[in-house]
DNA sequence: ATGGTAGACCCTCTA
């Protein structure tokens, strides 16, 4: 088996106790990191180093940061350190590379708020280009996985109060659609694949706002996905939410997801 | 309509 997390950590560095606690109990093969918020050459290495894993990073200051860490037995190969489309965008957002058979990447995706400011237009062209970019890994027929803070709530059973996020750039329709159109290339979401909307049922967030007690009541968004090519889906054997970083002092405002693969 | 929180950084921006 091998097992992927993906986890928007708000700040690598002040993060860090929490996430090194959870690597050293977890022990996933890779994690997959997103909001580092620091340069590439501040990377907190050591803290990886001492636990047995090692970490190749894109990183920018103060805004935005992704990285992929594996254990130290798995090669990061062939690392892609922009998504390809737009040689002006200079933001740090996405990292692609092979580790163990599987083409894998952590992805940022902008979060696009507010709507009539120049962000939004920038996070669907964003999503555009990670549609051609998509369609391009998945000619080549490799297992791919797309993991990471999408900043996308898919659908109403994924956000606490949908008529209240109908405008709001992670829910407004035109977000939903663009992110459908990446989705309908032929890629598989794991968790809700493996969690159908059941009426009734708990919802499954991985986002709580640290403002107005939304995590005390429990009013999150679901936003972090795995996006799996058709080879990758094939081995998909489960996929997880861990809520339990969320709930610890200092904690960041997203939980990790964890993917489980057959080998 | 506002304010509520967190992180980085040069006090305002991003989320």
């Amino acid at each position: 088996m091998l097992r992927i997390a993906t986890w928007n950590v708000n700040s690598v560095r002040a993060r860090l106790p929490i996430v090194t606690a959870w690597l050293a109990t977890e022990r996933p093969d890779i994690l997959l990191l997103q909001e580092l918020k620091c340069e590439t050459d501040a990377f907190p290495h050591e803290s990886f180093t001492d636990l047995g894993y090692h970490a190749v990073v894109v990183g920018q200051k103060a805004y935005n940061g992704v990285a992929i860490v594996a254990r130290r037995s798995l090669d990061i190969d062939r690392p892609l350190t922009v998504l390809p489309g737009d040689d002006t965008d200079g933001q740090a957002r996405y990292l692609e590379a092979t580790v163990a058979g599987h083409r894998v990447a952590s992805l940022y995706l902008p979060n696009g708020n507010p709507v009539d400011s120049e962000k939004y237009p920038y996070k669907l062209r964003w999503l555009a280009r990670l549609r051609a970019h998509a369609a391009h890994l998945l000619a080549s027929e490799q297992s791919v996985v797309l993991g990471g803070d999408y900043n996308i709530i898919p659908e109403p059973e994924d956000v606490y109060a949908p008529e209240e996020w109908r405008g709001d750039a992670l829910f407004r329709l035109e977000s939903r659609q663009a992110y459908r159109a990446l989705v309908h290339l032929g890629l598989t979401e794991a968790y809700r694949a493996l969690h159908p909307v059941v009426p009734g049922q708990a919802p499954a967030y991985t986002f709580w706002d640290y403002q107005a007690g939304r995590w005390p009541r429990n009013q999150g968004l679901r936003i972090d996905h795995f996006l799996l090519s058709p080879r990758a889906a094939d081995r998909m054997e489960a996929c997880t939410i861990d809520r339990q970083p969320r709930g610890l002092d200092k904690a960041s405002d997203h939980t990790p997801v964890v993917l489980t693969m057959r080998d």
